[in-house]
RNA sequence: GCCCUGGUGGUGUAGCUCGGCCUAUCAUACAGGACUGUCACUCCUGUGACUCGGGUUCAAAUCCCGGCCAGGGCGCCA
């Protein structure tokens, strides 16, 4: 492109710059030629704009490149803004200059200005040019604005972040599958959660992390809200019981929902989403309340077991938008949950829903040595396999509670897409591993 | 991993029940042509496809079996 830098998006043009000279690039959405008149809309990451090619008042050349222009070529345009009420947007550009920066080739794999639909298949399969379709590039900008948001609030309320390894030793944690790796002469494996090192920092005086990251799963899951490889957004903090990571993981939650609002309306126009601001504190239903809602909608459950799709599905007709689950039974949370000293068959975790989806859940965590051993006894574990881990409860461990939160399906729920893959750019699943 | 459904030009589809004028429908895309206000431009001409392997049959896109892949559901997911 030369010397030539864009000196404007698509959105920034008004009609009030008529008669200016502006610079836009981007990609040819569509081109309509009316033999000597020819209009291109050029698309660029904020949206699109009409440019108007009529042979009478451009050069030779300028016609001539006009004319031969493809679909998704990727050009500069220099011209004039000119007001004009025949134009889509009242305004459109004449050129003086086309740089034709490269040419696409055809026919394309798959229709970007959405004519013609195509499967989910075969839009991953061709990921880079289905995010040209404003519609997807929107989801993932409210991803962006969605993460910024989880940020700000979680630094605001003293969080740090951090990061922890992924490439990790022991497949002893009990639990999913784990992806085993070679790592050098020895086998590792790819992190299921960063749960073990957030809490050995509680131990480490951070008092207060959170960590997003990815977190790989090795199920043969086969679903539209399972991925193999997802992102967790996970927070631990010290001197806390599950109270108030309740109450942080809520605030997150809400503040999101009030960022999105404000500042991305273009976005969730374009997806056709119109967020509903849940107010806060969001209900909480008991364990106990929950086997009997599920058990009065026809479903049956008994006490101790852990939801079933089904179950999930009848609470997700009970209940609207997001609640917590409270109350659950020890036997079916995991060994890092702390009893709760009430009545020794519950514990302190909770699970956070949206209709029948679970998005996050968390606990108060067991901060105390001997219990801790209990707790991995009773999953049927060996105490022998969390050395490290366990190392950091002997010398000081504070009371502590923390969450995991899907990022993935947080953005299902943001977006209302019924397919996880949609809110992410490149999913793994059990089948797919490129693009 | 299990169950159900499916796989037709680049993309998305009709045809399959009941095998045979299928030399396979339509849209879009693509190539060529006409067109100075399009905005899913319009019009004319053209190119382009039956998932793979096996079987039944005079004859298979169509019926049967298997593979691969996809969509949906379930299970699994401390």
């Amino acid at each position: 492109m030369g010397n030539w830098r864009r000196t404007h998006f698509s959105d920034e043009i008004k009609a009030e710059m008529d008669g200016k000279e502006i610079i836009v690039t981007g990609w040819v959405n569509s081109i309509r030629k009316l033999g000597k008149l020819v209009f291109v809309i050029l698309r660029d990451r904020e949206g699109m704009i009409q440019i108007v090619i009529p042979k009478q008042k451009v050069s030779e050349e300028v016609f001539d490149i006009g004319k031969s222009l493809g679909r998704e070529d990727v050009i500069g345009v220099k011209g004039k803004v000119v007001a004009n009420e025949k134009a889509p947007a009242g305004y459109e550009i004449i050129p003086t200059e086309i740089r034709v920066l490269n040419r696409a080739e055809s026919p394309l794999p798959l229709d970007p200005s959405e004519k013609v639909p195509a499967d989910i298949d075969t839009r991953l399969d061709n990921r880079f040019l289905d995010l040209r379709r404003p519609k997807i590039q929107a989801l993932f900008k409210l991803r962006s604005e969605m993460l910024r948001s989880v940020r700000n609030t979680l630094y605001d309320e003293g969080f740090i972040e951090v990061n922890t390894p992924k490439l990790v030793a022991s497949a002893t944690e009990g639990g999913t599958e784990l992806f085993p790796i070679s790592y050098f002469e020895r086998e590792a494996f790819l992190g299921q959660s960063p749960q073990l090192y957030k809490q050995m920092l509680m131990a480490a005086g951070l008092d207060r992390v959170f960590e997003i990251g990815p977190i790989f799963r090795a199920e043969e899951h086969n679903t539209r809200r399972h991925l193999n490889e997802a992102i967790s957004i996970d927070c631990e903090m010290s001197f806390s019981d599950d109270g108030d990571a309740i109450a942080t993981l809520e605030s997150v939650v809400h503040n999101t929902l009030l960022h999105l609002n404000e500042h991305c309306k273009k976005e969730l126009d374009v997806i056709g989403v119109d967020l509903n601001i849940q107010e806060i504190p969001f209900p909480r239903l008991e364990y106990d309340e929950v086997v009997d809602i599920v058990n009065s909608k026809g479903v049956e459950m008994e006490w101790g077991e852990d939801l079933s799709r089904a179950a999930e599905k009848a609470l997700g007709e009970y209940m609207d938008g997001f609640y917590f689950i409270t109350h659950w039974p020890i036997e079916i949370r995991p060994f890092y949950t702390l009893p709760n000293e009430e009545d020794p068959r519950l514990c302190k975790a909770f699970d956070l829903m949206y209709n029948d989806l679970e998005i996050s859940s968390g606990a108060q965590r067991n901060h105390i040595y001997d219990l801790l051993i209990e707790g991995i006894k009773r999953m049927g574990l060996n105490p022998e396999n969390f050395g490290s881990y366990l190392e950091a409860f002997k010398y000081g461990m504070p009371p502590h509670a923390g969450w995991g939160l899907g990022a993935d399906r947080f953005m299902m729920v943001i977006g209302a897409q019924e397919n996880i893959r949609e809110c992410v750019l490149f999913p793994r699943d059990r089948q797919r591993l490129t693009p």
